[in-house]
RNA sequence: UCCUCAGUAGCUCAGUUGGUUAGAGCGGGUGGCUGUUAACCACUAGGUCGUAGGUUCGAGUCCUACCUGAGGAGCCA
């Protein structure tokens, strides 16, 4: 009698193991009962599909195993044999079937599909539905083929700070992070919040993006990147916003803006196709259940490429596009919801990169161009997602960071050390944001970014 | 945060221009069924119709406010 996987039983090993003796562990997903006999279809975690057991009135327990509840945990000890249903080829004859744990009869999930509202409100219930059993294995391999990626590459992984004392990172609102007794915060003289009284001696966040301190890192390593939490605390309420997320950012020297986009483009085909060779039965599953046109668009990317475009050169496919927008198009404004969309859904049909964005409307820290009107800004754009990677070339000039630091009213002193990467030893480099939910949406077909990871902080809910 | 839509059994939903005791499928319980595939058949329990007001002889249905959820927009990854 041997321990075995569902996972290794569907690979291949059970055609040498008919007639011998096995043993799973796992939960019953579904069953089906007669009087003298019954199907149980466990899942043991291992595997997208579930393995059928088959057990009848010789089992000493048989009574017991007949009123089995959906959820309930056992232990199954039998014969692997051939199947003469339709549905798969092969199945377990139990000859002992231990109950580990029997589920209650309130059970939640049913033997029928449920809203993924209803499941948002049982996450602690919910990865042990086919669709989030899908999501969440996906999930952990596309995690894993980043950093497959990055390190076949030579990137050295940096754990940048969760916890920031840098005011000035640009992006959207902050957590704050204070050990303050919030009914008697101490204050200044001036009546203001004294912060020097605080854990940290001065005020502290939650960060929204680790990229100002790994180009510390890039300034030695050359090719590093981050992955890990990234906190805002806007009350966006979408589809595609969470208040807890995981980035992906990399960072490369003696680089420019097509350097960056190359590595962009690069690591999407990587993790896409890796993920669609590692779990062939999610990815078919999404297809079928999800999103029909999904395996069709993934491949198109993978054979077609990305469409590269100025930003420029967009606005001008816009203005000419047969298609009435809310917001209209001229130069130098940016790129709307219902602009990328057309662009990437309709126009290209496929990602694109918008490049050289108008200074005017870009972060402080993206390069220059020539003209000095655009820096090297680029958003990497995707059907269904919209934008799954922001990045830049970073100025690497002293004397133009200053100036732009004090165009947009930032105050030079709060970037010492920032400032002074451009003053021993600088160099062109360039990095991109990748949002991981956006990038598992991306993969999966999946509508909403609170059904991709395993418990969503949104607005007004933090539950589990 | 703004706009739109929705909230009826544990779940998914139906409920006609306001009119008796509010329905179905699934899930639960009981019984039946010797190869099922969201198994099937019979019986059965299960509801302050999101909350609070209001209109009316009468409200699940109409009105107001609030709560919750979803979609769209903005912010952004």
């Amino acid at each position: 009698m041997k321990p075995i996987t569902v996972k290794e039983l569907f690979r291949g090993a059970y055609t040498k193991l008919i007639g011998e003796s096995v043993q799973l562990k796992g939960w019953v997903r579904t069953s089906r009962l007669s009087k003298t006999f019954g199907f149980i279809e466990l899942n043991d975690g291992s595997f997208f599909k579930n393995i059928q057991i088959v057990f009848d009135e010789s089992l000493a327990n048989f009574e017991a195993v007949s009123k089995i509840t959906l959820g309930s945990s056992l232990i199954v000890t039998g014969e692997v044999v051939e199947s003469p249903g339709a549905k798969q080829a092969f199945e377990i004859k139990a000859h002992e079937i231990t109950i580990v744990g029997l589920a209650d009869a309130d059970y939640p999930l049913q033997k029928k599909r449920h809203s993924f509202e209803f499941l948002r409100t049982i996450a602690h219930l919910r990865p042990r539905t086919n669709t989030f059993t899908a999501v969440f294995r996906v999930r952990s391999l596309l995690a894993h083929a980043i950093h497959s990626f990055f390190q076949d590459r030579g990137f050295v992984y940096v754990h940048t700070p969760l916890i920031t004392g840098s005011d000035c990172e640009g992006a959207g609102e902050m957590f704050r992070v204070t050990t303050f007794d919030l009914l008697n915060v101490p204050r200044t003289e001036k009546g203001e919040v004294d912060f020097s009284k605080d854990f940290f001696g001065k005020e502290t966040n939650l960060t929204v993006s680790g990229q100002l301190e790994v180009e510390t890192f890039c300034m030695n390593f050359a090719n590093v990147y981050t992955f890990g939490p990234a906190f805002r605390a806007e009350n966006s309420n979408t589809p595609r916003h969470i208040s807890e997320l995981w980035m992906i950012e990399p960072e490369i020297a003696f680089a420019d803006l097509y350097d960056d986009a190359d590595l962009a483009e690069d690591m999407v085909r990587y993790i896409v196709k890796d993920v669609m060779e590692k779990a062939p039965e999610e990815m078919e599953f999404f297809n079928k259940f999800i999103d029909n046109g999904l395996i069709e668009r993934l491949e198109h990317m993978l054979n077609s490429g990305f469409e590269r475009l100025d930003y420029s050169d967009a606005i001008q496919l816009l203005e000419k596009a047969n298609q009435k927008f809310d917001y209209p198009v001229t130069w130098g404004i940016d790129l709307q919801t219902e602009h990328e969309r057309y662009l990437t859904e309709v126009a290209l049909k496929k990602p694109v990169f918008v490049m050289n964005y108008p200074k005017a409307i870009k972060a402080f820290y993206m390069r220059v161009n020539d003209d000095n009107n655009t820096v090297a800004a680029m958003d990497l754009l995707v059907p269904g997602v919209g934008e799954l990677i922001g990045g830049s070339q970073r100025e690497e000039r002293y004397d133009v960071l200053c100036q732009r630091i004090d165009e947009l009213g930032l105050h030079q002193p709060d970037y010492w050390w920032y400032l002074d990467l451009r003053r021993y030893g600088t160099v062109p480099h360039a990095g991109f944001g990748l949002g991981f939910e956006r990038a598992v949406m991306y993969l999966t077909g999946m509508k909403n970014i609170r059904d991709v990871i395993p418990f969503p902080r949104v607005p007004n809910s933090a539950e589990f």
